[in-house]
DNA sequence: TGTCAGTTCGCAACCGATGCGAATAAGGTG
DNA sequence: CACCTTATTCGCATCGGTTGCGAACTGACA
């Protein structure tokens, strides 16, 4: 996701507005790698900012996964998780304490496939579930 | 997961009963290789026993899902699908039809991760998306 | 056949998310 | 600066998928 400067930028060419709500998810979100759901977004905003919607907080997140700002990230059934990395990487995700963790594998695109005739991969996710370095102890 | 003859002893083991909705299910997931939503699976059972509740479904699900004869497996935001695959393997999911297959992946254990300063990873789980042998064309 | 624990199933409730629309505010124009 | 237009905010209703609850029912064993 770029800066929260470039984003006024970009709004407003785009012909959208730039309104304080908005300006803070940019604050936020910008350089946050701890992929927030929509709700704990929605909690730290309204430190800041009481009175801000919940609704207002998943506009912007939709508008901005929409400009390619944002990734939208879920696992099992859980809510939505939002990622401003949005270069091809992958997750680990800790049991225990539910920490998401960047990962890059090599060689993601070349896997040994078995049992796929004729299926033409356009993409492939990767999830590790496990402990963090915290939990994990030592 | 095991055959319909089978689970009916395991069920009656644990000390659970054998009812004709439980029955209906088991046949229906037996050697099932479309990995069917609880829906699905309410939609066919209810041709077959018109009446059965949607409720049950669920339930006898949830039943085989903790007796490790299914597994759940969930993509993106949209409902659980049930797998009576418990093997060890992986999914391709056909973003035009919907169509789950699946896939076995070798060295997926051993895959060069780079990233995580000592997260222990205890499974990994790839999705891959794309278009199937059907909708590829060729 | 009787007993009773396990089961079914309808309904309410729940969660995460989205549709709708009246009130509000951004931001360009005169 | 005042005004106008259009986008936005935000509360509320609604939605889809799932689970909790409890009264009525039924399988299984004696
Ligand atoms: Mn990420
Ligand atoms: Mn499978
Ligand atoms: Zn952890
Ligand atoms: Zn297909």
């Amino acid at each position: 996701m770029r800066s929260p400067v470039e984003l006024v930028d970009a709004f407003r060419t785009q012909g959208l507005k730039v309104t304080p709500q908005r300006q803070l998810l940019f604050r936020l979100l910008h350089d946050n790698t701890q992929h927030p759901t929509a709700d704990a977004l929605f909690a730290q905003a309204s430190a800041q900012m009481p009175g801000i919607s919940l609704r207002t907080v998943y506009q912007t997140l939709s508008d901005l996964t929409a400009m390619g700002e944002l990734q939208q990230v879920s696992f099992d059934t859980g809510p939505a998780h939002f990622d401003p990395n949005v270069a091809d990487h992958h997750h680990a995700v800790c049991d225990v304490c539910g920490a998401i963790i960047d990962v890059y594998v090599d060689g993601a695109d070349q896997l040994a496939i078995d049992g796929l005739d004729g299926f033409r991969p356009a993409s492939a996710s990767i999830v590790f579930h496990g402990s963090c370095a915290a939990c994990a102890g030592t």
